[in-house]
DNA sequence: CTTTAGCACTCATTTGATAAGAGTGCTAAT
DNA sequence: ATTAGCACTCTTATCAAATGAGTGCTAAAG
């Protein structure tokens, strides 16, 4: 689909102006706003061209015209320029993450706030999650009799423990015997895979203490589980108010519907592409109900690992250009924070 | 304020009829549903007193009336009949619980999940908090050379660990003594008083490893101030929007405005009191954005000590009676749920 | 062949006037 | 003390007309 250049032009001053007014533009006001050097009338031909070709619609006769979903998306893959986040942006970022962060939910906090100070869309963060991590080392560590510490280390320097209870009579042989078999089992192999593996591996070797081992194992399961669950982020969802399509009442009952089902952020966190920012534009959302919506996503890592993935929802009449930038650049800053170990 | 009785059965009929339509109340409507035995011309002569006394009011020259926040507080003081769950929703809590939740946050997420299903109010639950835990007993736990795992243990059970790094001269030996010092200036101890006790006293006991221990307090205090924050969940953003009241955009600004401030939702919590389901009405709620609203809290506890508070936010004309009976009722099923240390 | 001025036409939105309806307050009768 | 009856008030719904933004088309000009 090749454009001249003036339909290029036209289109995206239409892109742009609707972005920016969240009206339909008339062909006068490209002809006074853009110096395309054309009377109106010539750009209402080239609308007419473009809205055949099916970039750009017409809500109603007699009004100005409306990107369509491939309008955008052209948009997108060939006109938009790059944005820039102001210095005063960066600053700002900056003094939301100087209060030097510590604990890992903090810095997740962190950035969904200043995504959400950012951009005035839907704010959505998954992870961090760990499944790929590769089991190092496991210890159980009695605390006092009838209850101990199961610790699972991590190759990549990440220790988690809970504490347990046990049955009195368990010793501290008994518990040394249990963590020798079980690193047998499970060294080396990712959480991922441990969760997979049949368990009844390990209960057949172990059925002395058939009962702890149980009860250990169940708790493993747990804290892998816990730790491996992608959690997810939300916030903006005020912020979105101020976006004029949400002036009316049903359309935000439609979205706050699709956001409270986990299942459709996570879905649309899936499809991001792990080495750019992804943009998926109205029906380019597999979930019927967002047809109306855009999204922006782009993953954050650690060491080379993909640890998550940002996301922004809104309308599909979305500043792309900026939206895109704010995603890339608080990705980046996320994947430093988190590669720094300075955090517990 | 004394009213006779058929002041009183007028006052009760406009605010549950209020409450039930979100419309003024006429005296008609009342003669028609309610069995008073006395002709609307009647009730008006009753309601023209109770708006006197300032108990209703009129929107409008010739609208029904509506309760005033001070009628509402006499209804919730004298008229108001306590409700019950159904079965159907008795069975519902179970359900929501009946997976066998294993993980704190889990339990805090279910109830969540249900108080929301059962209300269309907001619902906001703050805890579990640790604060006055005593610390029992603090472990230091080489993993290996360079890494050891920081253990608190408190009296209730609750045990909480962090991996820390170490540099790698310090020997096993060395983090002995400094469990040593550690547990004799805090064993005994609220979390809240260590983290209140200056640090210093300890610090210069243990000058020999300033570097270590200026550390290791350091981690202890993520640690300590992590439990004890006293985390703040929220839910029914968008089942809320389902009440008449927030059919008008500005409306919804303002409650989300409202609700996007913590302190806010803090500051309603802390009002609760600890013996019974709190009401506040109005302006009742110290916020002066909240006038229009109506909370309702009250305590969840473990072993006689709080633990955090569950609350409801949602318009004046709010279904107290029943929103009582399930702040009530899930504040016991949540103090249940953590009295049984089955959990991790 | 491209551009554009001019004009008729369409359709959403605003405005104003009118009617309908709900509900009250008051008065006088019961 | 109660209530039927009625005038009065104020909101809401309805409809027609006016307004105006914007287009599409045609014909003239470049």
């Amino acid at each position: 689909m090749a454009l001249d250049l003036r339909k290029q032009q036209v289109l995206e001053a239409i892109v742009e102006c609707h972005i920016e007014t969240a009206e339909p533009v008339s062909s006068r006001s490209i002809a006074r706003k853009y110096n395309l050097g054309v009377s109106p009338a010539t750009i209402r031909n080239e609308m007419a061209d473009l809205e055949e070709i099916g970039l750009i619609r017409q809500p109603h006769t007699s009004a100005g015209r409306v990107p369509s979903q491939k309008g955008y998306r052209y948009y997108v893959d060939k006109l938009m320029k790059k944005a820039e986040l102001t210095p005063r942006e960066e600053r700002l970022i900056r003094a939301i993450f100087a209060k030097r962060v510590k604990v890992l939910a903090d810095i997740i906090q962190c950035t969904l706030k200043a995504v959400t100070q950012l951009t005035d869309y839907l704010v959505f963060l998954s992870g961090p999650y760990f499944e790929n991590d590769v089991l190092k080392k496991i210890k159980i560590i009695q605390l006092m009799p009838g209850k101990a510490l199961l610790v699972i280390m991590a190759e990549t320097g990440w220790v988690h423990s809970k504490a347990m209870d046990l049955s009195s009579d368990i010793t501290v042989d008994d518990l040394a015997y249990i963590e020798l078999v079980l690193n047998r089992y499970f060294q080396g192999l990712t959480f991922k895979q441990i969760t997979r593996t049949v368990l009844k591996d390990v209960y057949n070797e172990l059925t002395r203490y058939r009962k702890t081992i149980n009860h250990i194992l169940e708790i493993m399961e747990v804290v892998l589980q816990e730790e491996m669950k992608e959690n997810l982020y939300l916030g903006g969802t005020n912020r979105i108010l101020k976006q004029p399509e949400y002036s009316d009442i049903e359309e935000v009952r439609n979205l706050m519907n699709f956001i409270e089902k986990e299942e459709n952020l996570r879905m649309i966190l899936q499809d991001a592409d792990p080495y750019r920012v992804t943009v998926k534009i109205g029906e380019e959302i597999k979930s019927e109900q967002a047809s109306k919506y855009s999204a922006i996503t782009a993953v954050y890592n650690v060491g080379g690992n993909i640890m998550g993935v940002l996301g922004l929802l809104g309308p599909m009449r979305m500043d792309y250009a900026r939206a895109m930038t704010v995603v890339e650049h608080m990705t980046n800053v996320l994947s430093e924070a988190l590669s720094e170990d300075k955090f517990y």
